[in-house]
DNA sequence: CTGCTAATTAGCAATTGATGCGAATTGCGT
DNA sequence: ACGCAATTCGCATCAATTGCTAATTAGCAG
């Protein structure tokens, strides 16, 4: 995800409004490597700014994932997880907390056994129990 | 997923009983190899059973997936997908059409730069678009 | 600076996949 | 055949997310 003053610039291009709240949520997901899901940036965006609607949070994190700023990932754990970084890597998951974790891996093998599926990206998860869990 | 008549002795070892219900969603699964959702299965089983409940197509899949001889994964299709088929190996998921496909590779690479985390399993989806949905 | 207009906000209703609950039913060991 | 615990199934509930819409606001043009 680009730094919220690009970001700025990139909304106004493409039409969008740059609101306060907005503003809000490109500062707490820039350089943020907590995979953090809606529930969790509304409640970090409510200290910072309350009664902001947990419906904008929502739409603006639609907004950026459309615009390719981050990327919306369902780890099966129960809500959405988002991702600032949408360089190529790869996640594990803690079976235990939920945590969502960066990994640096070689690219995913190339599949094999399926005539004339025509690949557009490969995901690897690790799941497993994170340092912390493991006390 | 074991056969019919040996899941029959399992459940009865474990103090599960066997029902009609549940004889025919072990027939429905055993060898399915289009990773259904309990929509579909619970469609399936309409047909030979008019009646039979939704409810009970996802108690038996969770006996099944307690018991190991499934497992639930959630691939952001919207509904958790089964897969009798628990031995080592990846998926291949339609963009267009949700479809799933079970794919052969050589095992997942080994994930490094996280201290401390305690790898159960890996697991690899690849996405894009099916044979089918490619014409 | 002022006004205009389309975008946005926010609250609530609605939707969807899945589970909790409980009365009536039924498998199955004795 | 009996009895009890397991099961079925319909309905209510829950959680995550989206739809809807009146009131507000950003940001452009003049």
């Amino acid at each position: 995800m680009r730094s919220p003053a690009e970001l700025t610039q990139a909304f106004r291009q493409t039409g969008l409004k740059v609101t306060p709240q907005r503003q809000l949520l490109f500062g707490l997901l820039h350089g943020n490597t907590s995979h953090p899901s809606a529930d969790v940036l509304f409640a970090l965006a409510s200290e910072a700014m309350p009664g902001i609607s947990l419906r904008t949070v929502y739409q603006t994190l639609n907004d950026l994932a459309a615009m390719g700023e981050l990327q919306s990932i369902d780890f099966g754990t129960g809500s959405a997880r988002f991702d600032p970084n949408v360089t190529d890597h790869q996640h594990a998951v803690c079976n235990e907390c939920d945590a969502v974790h960066d990994v640096r891996v070689s690219r995913a093998p190339k599949m094999s056994g399926l005539e004339g599926f025509d690949i557009h990206d490969a995901h690897i998860v690790y799941r497993g129990i994170c340092a912390d869990c493991a006390s």
